[in-house]
DNA sequence: GATGAATGAGCTTTCATTCAT
DNA sequence: TATGAATGAAAGCTCATTCAT
């Protein structure tokens, strides 16, 4: 999966050359990350699966190979370890989406942009927008972890930074940046969860492109 | 609390006069209403007490003076009675805002007054705003896929002919009603959803008046 | 078993002179009682196989051929059917020791003959003995338990009873007689755990006679 | 605490003099029984703060400073350790409590200051009674059974050493000193249960004078 | 000898839902 | 219709012990 690749990445960028530098100290951390990892990718899958709920950590541990109890030397629970794991893949899809967005040059274009991919992935990968967009619901002490996670103000920041530099360049009105953000991403979220909510079977096209449009027009100077 | 009215009036509108109308065979039926309206009272104000999960039929059957199981003669099963309750107690709040919303005449103060005076609702019923912004999520999702709330549409309903008149008489541009509706929805959902997170801590007074002038912005015409 | 035969009577009275009294309530009634019974004899039985830690409560209710849950209508927890089951055991011997004491005259006589059959009942139930002595004390809430026993409090105010009648027909001095039961109930505990303590190896014969010289010595009157 | 003095004085009696003594085979050793004693001294503190089940492997070592490891290489497992250091708090005891019997002369004094001191200690040290009284009960018993704690039995022949004397001098008549011996100890511990079960409430002075003018009566010559 | 990461068995209790009465 | 006793599935987490390094 695409998005995981920042997780697989990082399993994988242990190769040969480290192996050998690594001093006997290092190998241990080495074993460590490894492990670490393995736990990680494994969740990423059951959870996406199954969702929070119905995902085991017997299943995980199973999946990970390591045994069940290794998965609390590295986690201190079940919801640690999901919001870690949503939280690295949120910040992969980040790092995706801003590739396609520093390839456009208008300003605002570039929030159109990205918008329309954020969107574009989140309806491409329907079992993960329902761990990010639902499941992440159903972890309990989630009142306080959800806007905890800090991936959440990457995407606030990014959002920030991409009107600040239209601000600047004098095509959209002195907004607060900070606001503005919260209402793309409020919107996004909406427009997936009410996909989700109709079986992934309504078309978003329409209601992206309405909602944009509102969007936009609210920014802009005349 | 008065924005209950409706579900306690429910129980208060069959009166002497509906009494002696009533045939045994309605009286059966006055009874069985009588019984669920006990029930959803009941439901109601557990709900709000220990969220969705917390609470249990049993409890509920215990406020209500019922059997557990004359509980599942009324509704299906526990998360129709928490989706049946949350309706009720929306449309309640509809139309206690709606009571608000029709004293001011110009078209878009109308929809400032809607957007206000919801927010200040959910900020001023911890307990409610919890279970109708966060708790519903914990409702296993094909209850809401199939059939939503339905006073959900209500409310995207009575938004739309707010800005409908303001199209008509001028104020606004020519918009996709809908899709406004669903961002005004979509905005007020998460500033009370911030709002819950930061542990009713946050004042939302700015977010909601910054977030308002980009959603005005966005539809008035120059 | 003996000792349980309170309880296997108390499942055994219901008769079917009983079964044609009993009303529809009491049928209920009936049906309760004879579950709770089938769970402490059940437990009973398991408990004194396994002790307190190694009984599972599947196990318990696989063999009272009723569901897991089910144990909990009857019983707070594990806890509390030890120390029901326990009590219920506790109080049967009693009423055994007390057939064998009341044939007896001499006041002096029936504590011997209570000290003994005590022990002597004790020693021909390896496991009950354990479950009594050692099993009682894993018990997490045995601290506020364990004195709580309403049985152990038949036993001390029956050891009391033999002193009064005693020092009443001048055969004892007069001595407190309370002091005197905690003493003798401690002294045979003791015994009895020495015994399991060796594996159930030594003879305690010796070593009860010899104590309880001491203990009668302690109290005679000269 | 001071009835600790032995378990520290053995961390403390290799000073200067021991080291230089100690051939290279003997640092070793020195170094083990210093690790050894490092052990024991963390056990002790963490078996009387927290009870046996509730200490785990893991405080011990880090407050000993050494891997969870290192401590199976000194002992067999938690159950010996424990064994090994309530033994030898036990010893500490039984020292002090020598220092305050020799300075009775009278052979029966004697066994009343050794009575009186125990359970004085007892009351004055309500988590090490906890753990002496109660706690060893939930050592699965093999370890008991085998070998039993080798101060029990240095605690038996104190006793029955006292015994001799008095009998030798006429004090008392002639009993079976180790039967006495077991009669006095199973009283000072059912005294001390009884104590711990009110949960350190009930004053222990009546009682143990009651029983100990019944224990004392039984043994005396007229 | 020392380390400490890894193991993995083990089990109570809750509660939505059913169904015999 | 109403009852409420009975059902039984379901899973997180700890921690004593081991063993590769």
């Amino acid at each position: 999966m695409s998005h995981c690749a920042r997780i697989n990445c990082r399993v994988a960028k242990f190769n040969v050359m480290d192996k050998i530098i690594m001093s006997s100290e290092k190998q241990l951390s080495f074993k460590r990350t490894e492990v670490r990892n393995r736990i990680i990718t494994a969740a990423g899958e059951v959870f996406k699966t199954n969702g929070f709920q119905a995902s085991s950590i017997s299943a995980i541990a199973k999946k990970a190979k390591v045994a069940d109890g290794t998965i609390y030397l590295y986690f201190k629970n079940k919801e640690e370890l999901f919001i870690v794991v949503l939280d690295l893949m949120m910040e992969d899809i980040l790092d995706n989406v801003h590739d396609q967005v520093k390839r456009v040059d208008n300003p605002i274009e570039k929030i159109l942009k990205f918008y329309d991919v954020i969107i574009e992935f989140f309806t491409n990968n329907h079992s993960f927008a329902k761990m990010a967009i639902l499941e992440v619901n159903q972890v309990k002490k989630g009142i306080l972890v959800s806007t905890g996670l800090p991936s959440y103000y990457k995407y606030l920041n990014y959002i920030s930074n991409l009107c600040h530099q239209a601000i600047r360049k004098g095509f959209i009105r002195e907004i607060d940046t900070e606001s503005f953000s919260i209402m793309v991403f409020s919107c996004i979220e909406y427009i997936i969860r009410l996909w989700i909510y109709s079986d992934y079977k309504t078309d978003t096209h329409k209601l992206r492109k309405k909602v944009l449009n509102i969007l936009i027009y609210g920014i802009i100077r005349y």
